[in-house]
DNA sequence: CCTACCGATCGGTAGG
DNA sequence: CCTACCGATCGGTAGG
């Protein structure tokens, strides 16, 4: 009789996965890829640095893992907030008010894509191919909205989703640094509202 | 007599800590504080690493000499492009302009304001500080605008003031991740363009 | 401003 | 031939 508290077959690796992905999540959106160890992450789950490495060949890999989860976990968060007939541009404050409620989510991207810039960075080519696609993505939400008569129709689609990923970054990183002083949610509503205004 | 390639007094210990200053910006911007290393900066100015400690007691004070200078830097050239007469949009153009002509200057402030999200790290307070006093800066250059006419003058100049800097951001952000993709001086044109056309 | 080092910690790998 | 690790240690480098 195997032991009930014992996870038969794979699912003990698949938890274990699980807790590591969360713990270097955690450590990478406090101090960057190249400020976090791979021991204080291995620390945090209860494992050594070559135990952690059973799981992920290296910490390359490992920063990699964490962002395609946390980049899908956003994706279908925006999926769920949209449906089919709500506005865009209230799905976009719905998101802004989430990552506000959750400022660890907000740290990963924001300490990450900046230390990306440099070519060297492990996750430079994944950040660069990263904002192309939201640039996509959001310009054609963007002509949609416009379509529907949500925002003026005489901007240019293209400039728009540009800023809006801009204006979203930069609050961010003004929220970060000084949360007391920077209220997330309603600055991103007054950008919204401003689209819609013109 | 001197040897007249020698410079005489403290003028040696001054062009040391110049050559010193501008190899740590270089190194600080490319890979952040915590990815730079002292022997790095130490090796591109011919010294070795106590050789560097004997001009700047700690790295930490070093980022922080390196902060102040290129800060002021900024300030100056703000100044310059103003005037009494120039519209503040224009000079904030300018500014975007320059910037894109000089990455390394750009990409400093990009990183290690991401970086000092953390509120451990050495250049926190500063960044915190700095943020606090461009938002006032700003605010006070857009009511003046507003009385001039320049934009519209049913906004909130300091809504306007945390979204001009968040913009300003988060398009080098973008610019620097794939300068091919984003024209950071036209982007921030097409932004301004909207304040004033409300 | 040097050589010579320190305590510690880095990412990653060995055999078992 | 698989998984899930272990204690020990590799060669180098960190700030000071």
């Amino acid at each position: 009789m195997a032991d009930t508290d014992a996870p038969r077959g794979y699912a003990r690796g698949r938890e274990r996965r699980e807790a590591i992905l969360k713990a270097a999540n955690e450590v990478f959106a406090a101090r960057g890829f190249r400020g976090a160890s791979l021991a204080t992450i291995a620390e945090r789950v209860g494992l050594s640095e070559p135990g952690l490495l059973h799981h992920f060949r290296s910490k390359d890999e490992l920063l990699l893992e964490v962002l395609k989860l946390r980049e899908q976990h956003d994706y279908d968060r925006v999926e769920d907030a949209m449906g089919d007939t709500a506005p865009y541009l209230d799905a976009l404050l719905d998101l802004a008010r989430d990552n506000e409620a959750n400022p660890g989510l907000t740290r990963l991207f924001a300490i990450l894509g900046a230390e990306a810039v440099d070519a060297d960075h492990p996750a430079h080519e994944w950040f660069r191919e990263r904002y192309r696609t939201l640039r996509g993505f959001v310009t054609e939400h963007m002509e949609e909205a416009q379509e529907r008569g949500e925002i003026a129709a005489g901007l240019d689609a293209r400039v728009i989703a540009t800023q809006v990923l801009a204006v979203w970054d930069g609050l961010q990183l003004q929220w970060l640094l000084d949360p007391d002083e920077v209220d997330l949610a309603t600055a991103f509503e007054d950008y919204l509202a401003g689209l819609s205004a013109r």
